[in-house]
DNA sequence: ATCGAGCGTTCAGATGACCGAATGGCGTTG
DNA sequence: CAACGCCATTCGGTCATCTGAACGCTCGAT
């Protein structure tokens, strides 16, 4: 009954509307890195300048954001820092993850990640650096489509067909020229992953990197999974081979660990 | 000329309601590590059950807060996670710092930590785990009292006495049978700290934990500081002076590379 | 089974927020 | 030196949110 509300090409139904502005707000600030102005923010946010103002001024006193010595730039403020935070460590996947990822870390050498599908991203919740010189980057609370990661694809391979069709937005995304961006490519690459118990990327959200990765199954949040990634030259196909099996004994750890946790 | 809004004494002047319990919905599920009913929620912010409820289901459209598959515990959401890393990615001491954490954390083998004044608490901004077994629990985004840490007095060491007592709550906050709780005890200890370069806390914040910290200057935001914390057993008063060396030495890293920075 | 306590949810009236235009301050441009 | 552009800020009328009480529901206890 919920499809009343979407059609219509509507607005959503019962928000409260400045609820949803203090969260557009900190989507924003939080996307470009911040330093922006309250004229820039309305217009961004489509959103009367008077009206922001006076939710910027409740953010700030309450020092969610920052306003520079200017009086003209917002950024977010000290209380930012405790909600991504708080909500690592009232995960239960998230906070089990820590030792699982450093063994895995140290069996590989190379960057390892845990991360979670948001609708058609992936966001990745913990991570661990690679010891090589030559490194990728990446960051907690970061997001990149679903289906241009490992991660997002390994996800994804739990669900049967329609139920991918249904979650993603096609087309498709393009990040770089081997990214696949049609149904019937992506579908089969989920096949294959479900077949051989972990999914690739090859080169299709950054040129050069690949990544491995194996889903958790069923946790309680939706879908989450285990990554590890490094530059092709680093990461040949039987390099890829060992890596994938590192990253398996690591899921198959981190499972039993919530399971243990499930019977308290 | 911000002093203007902050004294009469004042009660909140124009705050949007909404907005408001949207920034303390985020502090509350933050601060408790979450799993909060809303009759809850309600009553621990003195807030009509209906008012809330609208508030929450905007929230949870937008992910910033998750509910369980009862329908009756919320806590924060995916979204939440984006604000903290964005606000210390945006930060340059913060970012600036990472390098020099690295460093210290090597050399002295101990936990290290970066930390900012905010209000009457100093905020974790990063860290670096200890080598040993024996570890104290820390997390960035987490706050503590400023008046019983090494990184708060370092900080408070550079105001004056009047900015200090201006500053924090009176009587300040017993956290261990050492915790300093009286201006002159503080003040004593402060003017210590600034003849000697670093600030020490002894077991006022956690019982045998010694913490030593310094100051990193004038910062563009507020007061910052570095630490190094470590179990008594680890350091005696010669090993205190030696991490405090370390410390006084990463603190000069830093702020010349914020110098650097600054010139362009 | 029956009751009751707790939960999330709904609704119509009262209150407070939102909006657009107008104001005053500041740095930059002609 | 003056005029402009851009900025944050104020103010009263209109409308949407907030409110408190009532509802249906799921539990656990009687």
């Amino acid at each position: 009954m919920d499809a009343v509300t979407e059609a219509a090409g509507g607005r959503k139904a019962d928000e409260v509307k400045s609820a949803a502005r203090v969260l557009e707000v900190l989507e924003l600030l939080g996307r470009d890195g911040a330093r922006l102005s309250l004229a820039e923010m309305a217009s961004a946010m489509s959103v009367p300048k008077s009206s922001l103002h006076a939710i910027l001024r409740t953010m700030q006193a309450r020092r969610w954001v920052d306003l520079d010595s200017a009086g003209t730039r917002y950024s977010l403020g000290l209380k930012a820092l405790l909600t991504g935070t708080a909500y690592l460590e009232g995960d239960d996947v998230a906070s089990l993850a820590g030792p699982v990822l450093d063994t895995l870390a140290e069996e590989t050498g190379e960057a390892v990640h845990l991360g979670r599908l948001d609708g058609t991203d992936v966001v990745y919740l913990a991570k661990r650096e690679s010891r090589h010189a030559l490194r990728m980057y990446s960051a907690v609370g970061r997001r990149l489509p679903a289906h241009a990661t490992a991660l997002g694809k390994a996800v994804l391979s739990q669900y049967d067909a329609a139920e991918v069709q249904r979650r993603l937005n096609w087309p498709l995304e393009r990040l770089t020229p081997d990214t696949v961006t049609g149904p019937d490519d992506l579908l089969a690459q989920l096949a294959e992953a479900r077949l051989r118990g972990w999914a690739l990327d090859d080169g299709e959200n950054a040129v050069d990197i690949r990544c491995v990765a194996v889903p958790l199954g069923a946790t309680p949040s939706g879908g989450d999974a285990l990554s590890c990634s490094a530059p092709r030259s680093r990461m040949d196909d039987a390099r890829l081979e060992e890596v994938a099996s590192a990253v398996t004994g690591a899921a198959h750890s981190l499972r039993t660990l919530l399971k243990r946790l499930g019977q308290h």
